[in-house]
DNA sequence: TGCAAATATGAATAGATGTTCATATAATAT
DNA sequence: ATATTATATGAACATCTATTCATATTTGCA
């Protein structure tokens, strides 16, 4: 790893992205593992916005807006089918990082 | 993956916490792979207080502050030796969760 | 006991961030 | 054209957060 200033600062911008409870709903809700239109473990989930709004009870404009910040991180694309838009996860690093952290989290479980 | 509001939370304040660029320079002080006083690659580096904050070019009262929710994060351990308090990488998920977003803010430069 | 070194702590503040509300834009159908 | 559905946007506001400054605490040593 060969770090700098500038690494760090958008290493800082993508944690951040990642660290707020509703933006963490909205992926896990285009994680979701329960979803069973497919047997391919990576089939990509993709949800419109209303939807996503609806199944973490967030306000449309609030999950538009947050959207947009994860589309700008490189969380999530975006696809437009008439007047909806999809959204799905953009890559393996975003679940990786969701895992991990879940990781974390259950083993401070223990010891609380 | 179970997935609750208990969880959500959890995932938010550890994110958070990595989420910030003093921070992570803390960390990265605290990885850094360029000490050569073990041929381990999983050597311990043990830093006290002032020697990070000299080394990342932050105040003392600012990096002691860090370092507290960092340790109550369970980012870091702490060992006092005389008036000196060492710090360390708490385990791997931490190094883990680093490299990730290392990987992805490398793969976003690509095409910027 | 008194002094110096290392670290921790609390208050204060400026700036960032999440959320809401009202409204705008875009696409579709009647 | 008009209405409807879906999404985006911008301003406003309250809350949170990072940093600084001054000071307290702890340990080792003369």
């Amino acid at each position: 790893m060969y770090i700098n200033e500038h690494v760090i600062n958008k290493m800082q911008d993508t944690l951040k992205l990642a660290g707020d409870a509703t933006r963490l709903k909205i992926l896990f809700c285009l994680l979701d593992e329960l979803d069973t239109s497919s047997s391919d473990p990576h089939h990509l989930i993709e949800k419109c916005v209303n939807d996503i709004a609806l199944q973490i009870g967030c306000s449309q404009s609030l999950v538009s807006h947050q959207l947009k910040d994860l589309k700008d991180g490189d969380f999530v694309k975006s696809r437009k089918e008439g007047t909806k838009i999809y959204y799905s996860l953009k890559d393996e690093h975003v679940k990786q990082i969701m895992q991990i952290t879940y990781e974390h989290v259950l083993e401070g479980e223990h010891h609380d």
